[in-house]
DNA sequence: CTACACCCTCTAGCAACTAGAGGGTCAAGC
DNA sequence: GCTTGACCCTCTAGTTGCTAGAGGGTGTAG
């Protein structure tokens, strides 16, 4: 399987497969006799779970450590646990924020009376001064 | 007024400011004799500004677009709103994009029976094979 | 035999900083 | 007078997760 064929299984850009092979998140492959990169299962396998993850928001470093963990069928999944629940928390974090944020804009917007800008109450809001 | 001051006035790190400065979103300050920056009112009116629109997320560029709007206060308000409004609309989109995701890992986590890793449900929505 | 799609390596670029190296300046305390 | 420490300076490289480009080689269809 060649480097085109992988990336159009795995919706992946041809660069960003070569790229996770550069960090090591995915082996390097056997070569053709002309230099090229040829693919098996295992490694469709592989590209599939990293995509599946970083679809979920996942780092590249916990990929990483899902990846290694994984390969550890005996052990306790604790470990997969735990590094998903942070991810959680994460992504619940950020939603908080951006809600936050969300209303404190549409305070600013909702305030705009459409005039000049020496009136703009969204202007006003970042400058230390004047008034709309 | 001292970088370092600059800095403490409107909570930004020193370097910050500095990169600030190398990509033109503040004017290079005044220089002592022995070099230093030396900030004056108006620097610490714009820097503030920029604090402001970056605590609402706006990109350094939409800041540099909201900066020089600002500065014709007898035109029309409408870029400053149109802006503001793009902005929220992405903030919305991001929202809604980690809503989903949030869900997704919840479900995700929630399947967890905290066994073995051959049996994880998170490894197994990730690996495309195995059983819990 | 010549297009053309594909493959290769290597490097630089994006956002928005952050951190470090390697140096100069200035006020206080001994 | 001299050292210590907190500042300041410039310049470069690192962060995350790719993406795009230069400058080349390969393989196949017409």
């Amino acid at each position: 399987m060649k480097i085109g064929e992988l990336a159009s299984a795995t919706a992946t850009k041809v660069e960003t497969i070569r790229y996770y092979e550069s960090i090591d998140l995915l082996a390097p492959p056997a070569r053709s006799a002309s230099n090229y990169r040829d693919y098996g299962g295992k490694h469709l396998n592989r590209l599939s779970f990293i995509r599946r993850a970083r679809d979920l928001g996942f780092s590249l470093e916990a990929v990483r450590e899902l990846l290694a963990l994984s390969d550890n069928i005996g052990q306790s999944c604790e470990a997969v646990d735990l590094i998903a629940s942070s991810h959680l928390a994460e992504v619940k974090r950020k939603i908080d924020d951006l809600t936050a944020l969300r209303s404190e804009l549409e305070r600013v917007i909702g305030s705009c009376r459409h005039g000049t800008v020496g009136e703009c109450k969204i202007i006003d809001t970042l400058a230390p001064r004047s008034a709309c």
